[in-house]
DNA sequence: TAAAAATAATTGTTATACGAACTAAAAGCA
DNA sequence: TGCTTTTAGTTCGTATAACAATTATTTTTA
């Protein structure tokens, strides 16, 4: 039985390597962001900044259409809207052709809350991926996007 | 501004991509293994079933060591020992020589348990890197864990 | 046009994640 | 030995995540 990265946890088999290094640098990611906020006193989670990321770049989108940016379900994002709402980064306005759906604002104090984490953010994504190449990242991506492919629900 | 991905969702700018398909496929990967478990009907989750597996390997493992060998934190482990417990799958034996510590011990039920969903996982691990080489998935461990190393915590 | 089906959002439950505070026990040290 | 610090585990509060069920509204269709 051949163990491998014994120096850094756990002892694995080879053959569930992958999945498990996959799945333990993107915790660690996730952490390493969130970290970063809280740290920095911005008061926001990095999924709430997912969610203002998006809304900057398109604003006034549904929650559905939040939903399907962000990759998550939609009462995750009923719950991260309340939130923003909450905090007074985002309204919700009701869409005057369908009154099943809102319309997801940003305010001008949200705008304000981007401007001071965009650099936060920047400045933590640079120190990331110090020291990787940009062939070395768009192969990442090559492959990350083939295995997300490869896993990609089945239709119907 | 040049836009990449349009095809797969939100419109996302260059530069925030490489963290963005991180987390989107680890978050997929996850999903797939859950539905997995959940559509086989096994009765436990994926993060159970890491656990089991690591007990599998290493019987008799304190719940520090098993939050050490998943990454995960201490509350995790107590709440996922928890339901492992009343599942009947492991068994909390106090330590004789330190009487804080449990050794935490797969129960016959969780040998069975192992046995039964071990070849549901290979299944859906083969499935999962189809279509992958092996030097393709060596070269996503590197620049994986060198992103690991990069985000590691400071020391102090 | 009325009934049925689909859509948008919410609410509820369970599980995971993380920090903080807490208890109990062990180890280190004056 | 007695006091302090450290360690192992639990509990609590909040946030994210998935799934199911529900409500309100719109669209389909018979």
């Amino acid at each position: 039985m051949p163990k491998v990265e014994e120096s850094r946890g756990a002892s694995v088999e080879r053959k569930d390597m992958p999945g498990f290094t996959l799945e333990r640098t993107a915790k660690r990611m996730k952490q390493f962001f969130q970290q970063t906020l809280a740290a920095a006193g911005t008061g926001i989670t990095i999924d709430q900044w997912v969610v203002l990321q998006v809304l900057n770049q398109q604003n006034g989108l549904s929650q559905l259409e939040i939903a399907r940016a962000t990759y998550k379900d939609a009462p995750t994002i009923t719950r991260i809207i309340d939130l923003l709402c909450k905090k007074g980064f985002t309204e919700r306005v009701t869409d005057a052709n369908d009154r099943r759906k809102f319309r997801i604002e940003l305010t001008a104090g949200g705008r304000q809350k981007i401007d001071e984490v965009l650099p936060i953010i920047q400045h933590a994504r640079r120190k990331a991926w110090d020291g990787l190449g940009n062939q070395q990242i768009d192969q990442l991506m090559d492959t990350l996007n083939q295995l997300f492919d490869n896993l990609a629900p089945e239709e119907g």
